[in-house]
DNA sequence: AGGTACAATGTAACCGTTTACATTGCAGTT
DNA sequence: AACTGCAATGTAAACGGTTACATTGTACCT
């Protein structure tokens, strides 16, 4: 495997100039530089990463840490992360966090064993042993979250207040429901909570009062959805419709109405949101919001590597990056007006 | 941040000892071990792994090559590698072939510039250039692909004989089918191929011919499945099941008869191959093959990790390994008997 | 007591590249 | 001709570990 010594050797010049050569150094001749090239070229030589990283102290390894969890919002997520750190000749590296217990741990290492250039964060919140030690961290990072106000740190999130506000109004005006059950992710997920709270601000502006037992806290999964769906359908006096806080939820409630024997969505509605691959294809298909995923990837890669970049002129303010939503109306809500 | 060096000062010994310490040398007194580790907790202490990498010439990092698709298969995929990947200590690197324009120039600078210890590929098949740059490497790795003869890999895939075989001798022996349509995949790709040839043997075996018009080559996109689709039910004579090599064209099929005002599957019967998330909620829910993704990507990883560890003693011969598939019986098909 | 064997530890080279600093050579100035 | 300044190149240290080899110390044998 050649190196730059033997370039330098058959080059008949000093691996300092080698060097200099295959990093575009304006100090060499361009003489000196396509002879460099060329005999490199010859050798069909590959710089060792790891060894330029390490002198450099620095990697062009960028870390996307994910929850343990297969979603198809990972995959977008990665598929974005990726084409944009590939365009700028980083690699993209996945680390899972496998089931946030470790999540610690991982950051703590990670951070630290000179392996990350960067890295992109997923979290369902910022919380205060998050802060602590990112707060040590030399290396920058961008956070992939909720969007909860926190002024301290560079996030891209989806828009969720926007997204779960249109949806609610869509419900509230354009249908003219009146009676809306809300199924909640987890109540400590940032998402979650930033869409519960729109859903109850596009509630209160309109005048529609929401019972107690209309919100229901889910966590995501397609088993809370039927179960929590279950629930809301038995109760005495049943929502007209049921807006989960995600496709999956969305998806039990379908499962919920079909045991009950209620059809959707004439005798029970039901809304979504992330607009997951499946939900086109429900009987009937389902209403919810879209946001571009892939396109938040690309957004907080870019963001990293402009810090990366301009990691020396600091102190500029931390940005925020909200991905814009969209309402998908399809079929599982009706006009009652 | 501190280093061995640091760590050596503070416990009065030499780097030599730090670095055996903290390897489990079984060359220090327990002692002296205990105290370096003390020390080095003390600092908080964590290995540069660029360093050590370096020094040792090898990478605990595990390069995963895919197909520039976004698709649910990725996602488990890499779910079983890093899983797997996760318990020895290694990181996985989720490399985006870029549209296989690029696969040749990924590899050779991924199989060159030291960054990785091993390799899983994942390729529509193993052709020539292919076998020529692989042939040239030192790093270890692990094939996904088709499952084509081929001796001189190791290769983990999917069972596809099997499972296609057994999806045909359904569709003939329990459903009482005789006019069955196939849609295949790319006839570049190794899956593709199989599926179609096991469809054929099974054909053959039980008396079935298979008009020329009844073989469409599609790409596995839901495009090709309504393209295609759509021919085959043009067909004076057209099929009574139309079997898609994967759900996705399955999925155009249902697309297709849709918009012949065809009902599925008393008009016409549609099966798949993969199993993807939607299959289910289809209406009707899709028959189909299953093959669990995940434990293919675990094997792999599993497989590659062996063989880093038994670097030396080669010459083993190569494993192939077959991920079992399972037949999914729904509701787009029905007896004819 | 002297010698041997081995266990524990230390010394220093090494991995491949970058880069601060040193050196060289040449053009332009006086 | 001597000097200055700068461009091109060279020398060697540095990055943080690992490890071959050297050294030391101690237990045991004769």
């Amino acid at each position: 495997m050649p190196n730059i010594k033997e370039i330098a050797r058959k080059a008949k010049v000093s691996v300092a100039t080698v060097s200099r050569a295959l990093n575009d150094d304006p100090k060499v001749t361009p003489e000196t530089k396509k002879m460099v090239l060329k005999i490199a070229d010859e050798l069909n030589y590959r710089p060792n990463i790891v060894a330029r990283n390490f002198a450099k102290k620095t990697s062009n390894i960028i870390g996307l840490i994910l929850p343990d969890i297969t979603d198809e919002f990972f995959s977008e997520l990665i598929k974005g992360v990726d084409e944009v750190t590939y365009q700028h000749n980083y690699f993209t590296m996945v680390i899972s966090s496998h089931r946030y217990l470790q999540l610690e741990n991982t950051l703590n290492s990670v951070l630290r064993n000179g392996l990350l250039g960067g890295l992109i964060l997923l979290v369902p919140n910022i919380g205060k042993n998050l802060k602590q030690i990112l707060s040590q961290t030399k290396i920058p990072f961008v956070i992939i979250s909720g969007g909860m106000h926190t002024t301290d740190y560079d996030v891209v999130s989806v828009d969720n207040y926007q997204g779960a506000y249109d949806m609610t109004i869509y419900l509230i005006k354009k249908c003219g429901y009146k009676k809306i059950a809300h199924i909640s992710g987890p109540s400590e997920n940032d998402d979650a909570k930033i869409r519960v709270k729109a859903f109850k601000d596009a509630c209160r502006e309109n005048d529609i009062t929401i019972p107690n037992n209309f919100l229901a806290e889910g966590d995501f999964t397609r088993e809370a959805g039927v179960r929590l769906g279950m629930e809301l359908l038995n109760l005495k006096n049943k929502p007209e419709v049921i807006f989960a806080a995600n496709d999956m939820m969305a998806l039990g409630c379908y499962d919920a109405a079909a045991k009950k024997g209620l059809s959707i969505p004439d005798d029970i509605a039901v809304v979504g949101f992330d607009n997951i691959f499946v939900s086109q294809y429900l009987n009937p298909p389902l209403t919810t919001v879209s946001a571009q995923i892939e396109d938040e990837g690309k957004k907080a890669a870019e963001l990293l590597i402009e810090k990366i970049k301009n990691k020396n002129s600091s102190g500029n303010q931390p940005k925020k990056i909200k991905i814009a939503t969209e309402l998908v109306i399809r079929h599982s809500t009706k006009s009652i007006k």
